[in-house]
DNA sequence: TCTTGACCTTGACGTTACGTCATTTGTTAT
DNA sequence: ATAACAAATGACGTAACGTCAAGGTCAAGA
């Protein structure tokens, strides 16, 4: 019962190709070549190429397996140990690699949730810091809140801040019209919006009465917001603010 | 301050080739070529040059590496996070391979011993197994005394076992020598070739009088030992287990 | 100015373990 | 006989350089 390549590397796995390579490194010859140059193989060669798999999967390179098999059982386990010595130390190469990666993805992170934070809403991190501190000292938000609010948002992909982004400008530009068009804070239309406002916000936070009554008072207080708001209109942030605090009174507790 | 190849080679711990390849590929470009086409890096080569080396130490191709270098932090994130994943079950395939060394050491190694076991004395493992019984039996070793003799000798090497074999087959002859020169068992010189047979038996135990004295019992006793020193000389055995005797009342206690 | 030695250049082949053609010859089935 | 299939050889491609070889360039000393 002899094989030919093919039928050899069916009932093997591997490729026709890797037992043509292996005949020409001479690390399996065929049982015989037959007049026509075809190699045969018997059960002999197909248990010696089992052996040679089992070896391959263990990462030795071909010519480590020649060497290896043609030696005795004493050579083979010292051949086993020091190619075992070799994957642990792989192993711990790798758990380092892996957590520098962990370190450079949190440091990236870091770098983007600044940039991003500023992009939002125009002001550096480190004003940002003050705003937390100023929410955090009249507390409008608590230390949780803000946590959660980072964590939130360090898990969002590019289009979620595009997107975050894009609601807020027309959020703006609609309330600009909307004051420009003589609405009062209180109309239907407007409170719509700040029902929009108020969604958007809980992209970081849920704000309660208090608080979101607190977050206007905020954007009244500080320059930072009043400047950022000043880009649409002068009066917008009043007009905001007010139809935040009735919105506030009417629909949260 | 413009950098030639070598000089940069050496800051950044890469090889001029190295350099040179980088620059076919395209993925370091120098800052000029001098009109002797000698190539010319700047600082910002050198940063790019260090930020191509992270990400070639954390395992990623040349080619993802261009790419990386080339998208923003979210896609870099996106890479690291995949690339992560990949050397995590690197991680996991590596560690079901120093199992499997492992199982194939010991496999090996208990297809050795039985084999050694053999070879050291020309019995089968079954009659060692018999051996073993015996001895037991008769009190001349513990359980415990077998299970540290094989863990003794589970960690030779082949030259340990080549030297013990070497070791007996010397002592045999000259004993035999002894024995025909006429010396008598009492005598100094065959004692002394009796002491080292008691330091060869330490290979494996440690007897005391008692138990030296049954071993050398044992030697008597069975047809296997019998036909082992027949090999030598018919009178072999009686010989070497009465100086074994008288050795044991003068020299252990 | 000439030479020397250090430094630079561009090829081009070698490495590992095959994959993937292209081309040709051999076998088998109809 | 002819088509379809199987096997052969040969050669190039891969990744990331290492390692020559052969030849230009630069700074410095004689």
């Amino acid at each position: 019962m002899s094989y030919t390549v093919n039928k050899l590397a069916r009932i093997s796995g591997v490729s026709a190709r890797t037992l043509r390579f292996y005949d020409e490194i001479g690390l399996l010859k065929p049982a015989f070549y037959g007049d026509n140059q075809y190699r045969y193989y018997e059960e002999e060669q197909l248990l010696m190429l089992q052996q040679i798999l089992f070896f391959r999967e263990l990462g030795f390179p071909l010519s480590d397996i020649q060497q290896i098999l043609g030696s005795d059982d004493f050579d083979k386990i010292e051949s086993l140990k020091t190619h075992k010595s070799i994957l642990q130390s792989n192993l711990e190469q790798t758990e380092t690699l892996i957590k520098t990666i962990d370190k450079t993805i949190s440091h990236i992170r870091g770098k983007l949730i600044m940039r991003d934070a500023e992009m939002y809403d125009g002001f550096d991190p480190k004003k940002q810091q003050e705003h937390e501190k100023y929410m955090l000292d009249s507390g409008i938000i608590s230390q949780q809140q803000v946590d959660d609010s980072w964590n939130k948002v360090s898990h969002w992909k590019k289009p979620n801040w595009e997107q975050f982004q894009n609601e807020g400008e027309q959020l703006n530009q609609d309330l600009t019209k909307a004051m420009k068009q003589g609405l009062k804070p209180e109309s239907e239309d407007t409170q719509i919006l700040i029902q929009r406002h108020y969604a958007w916000v809980n992209n970081f936070w849920t704000p309660t009465k208090e608080t979101y009554i607190g977050l206007g008072k905020m954007y009244l207080d500080h320059p930072d917001y009043r400047s950022f708001y000043n880009k649409y209109h002068p009066d917008l942030v009043e007009y905001l603010v007010s139809a935040m605090n009735i919105f506030a009174e009417r629909e949260l507790s």
